[in-house]
DNA sequence: TTATTGCAGATTGTTGACAATTTACATTTG
DNA sequence: CAAATGTAAATTGTCAACAATCTGCAATAA
């Protein structure tokens, strides 16, 4: 039996959920809360675990820190003026995350993503786009294509500037955003995540160029095909933009003769250069 | 540069890799490994944290733990004759695969996934599923088939005895087979993930009976499609038997009064009983 | 009575110290 | 000289103590 004092004694936590209509600011005192950006919420909502598994995932996925890279308890403590104990339970959500590989009294090390393991990431989110495709085009709003329009115009000034940092940033953004829209909370998670794989991979292979043209060609087609709610057919388009994308990847691959390192192999050479 | 001794210092490390073709056991004296289950590989292998996360992991999808419940560090740790450090870090690992709630200052909780949740799962699983059928009708051996025959004979012989622990547990197997005979290594965690999360959900839900005798002879159809090599027909069949499932769910979840709880509040009833 | 405030116990957050393991290098041995 | 062995430094693994925060209840006041 539940006693009655118990609920009333819950404090309103603000909690940070994804809402797609934000709730209007009550007027009444009692109700009032801070906002998910105040202070005091970011300090209730976040531990220095927290803190320091976001920030590495961020320098990772910046390439600040090179896949094959090891990571030291003892510096990366240092660097973000904590003890081993936050950074070591951050190692262990990243490692639940695929951004890095813990072995055990070697050290930890910034993952490395095979060829053969790229190509299973592309097939999956081939399938999952397909989804993405064919749900949206059912479900679309003028406005979402009006954003959706915006984000393809970015893309195409990058890819004519040949800015490739922005063209990445925009592709990115533009198919996060199209899951986003599909309206499935946990299929946005897991395609961030596969993406997020894919991110230690791509960095190398990206920056070539002649292959811009034809992927900003195949976003605007998308798009169009989601606007004019032809399902099926942006299924297909993103399926096939997707294994695009795989092919060209595959490409210049092939083209550099760098083949994936051994484990540790990179801070063993790094540190015998000093 | 990299020095001629940093590689050859580097010893054989067993590491437990899901390859297709075992390699066969060299004679060579030097090349001589022990086996992945030896207690030095184990010790080499698992620290306590990983220990503990696969432990809390057990106990979760076995019940052992409810959905809602609380898991104190020092209770865990106790039981498990380990420090907090380790269960702490177990935590992390656990929370970024979705089976525990981490709320700062007031304690960790065995996941509740809510009926929008499992909804989601579903879905997703249903084109992961759908993909697979189709992979594996293009690719399958006779090996293969009588494996999955043979999970399926299992499958009937619990529902015959309407023993709904070994039906579940047959049930699982079947398609993570499925799944692992697609040939996707990556695909095979993502999906695992899934399940995962959907036994938060499931576990109250499938003690109904009444929908066993359908869902048994859809997975005797599923692989009859696949062994006969019908890509697409197989792809759909495994579509709509997840979705059934979803529809399945339904229908025991609404006729249930029992509503979503609050975050922590069974802990605090619990607590409060005693 | 009812809402507010203060307080003690329980629980989590963080840190620094110590133990175990690995790594790189020097030494020895054949 | 090459391989094996011993050794010291660096790094990770684990633990226990302390600090900060939360929870529930009692005391107080309107």
């Amino acid at each position: 039996m539940q006693k009655p004092s118990a609920r009333s004694l819950s404090r309103p936590r603000p909690v940070a959920v994804a809402v797609a209509t934000p709730e209007p600011a009550r007027p009444g005192a009692t109700e009032r809360t801070v906002g998910d950006d105040h202070p005091i919420t970011l300090l209730q909502a976040n531990s220095l675990p927290t803190l320091v598994q976001r920030e590495l995932e961020r320098m990772i996925l910046a390439g600040d820190l090179a896949a094959g890279e090891q990571l030291r308890e003892i510096e990366v403590a240092a660097m973000l003026g904590v003890s081993r104990g936050p950074v070591r339970e951050a190692f262990r959500a990243l490692e639940e995350s695929g951004l890095v590989r813990l072995e055990k009294n070697r050290g930890v090390y910034v993952r490395q993503i095979s060829v053969a393991e790229a190509d299973e990431i592309y097939e999956i989110r081939a399938i999952l786009d397909e989804f993405v495709g064919r749900r949206l085009a059912e479900t679309i709003t003028p406005a979402q294509v009006r954003e959706l329009r915006q984000i393809v115009t970015q893309l195409e000034a990058a890819a004519a500037n040949n800015d490739i940092d922005a063209y990445l940033a925009a592709n990115v953004s533009f198919h996060d955003r199209l899951v986003a829209l599909a309206g499935n909370a946990k299929l946005l998670i897991v395609y961030r995540r596969l993406v997020n794989e894919l991110h230690l991979f791509r960095r190398k292979t990206l920056a070539q160029g002649g292959t811009l043209p034809a992927s900003t060609r195949e976003h605007r087609e998308i798009l169009k095909l989601i606007a004019d709610r032809q399902s099926a057919a942006a299924g297909r388009a993103l399926h096939e933009h997707v294994m695009a994308s795989r092919s060209r990847m595959h490409k210049t691959w092939t083209v550099q003769d760098e083949g994936p390192e051994l484990p540790g192999s990179a801070a063993r050479r790094r540190r015998a250069a000093k």
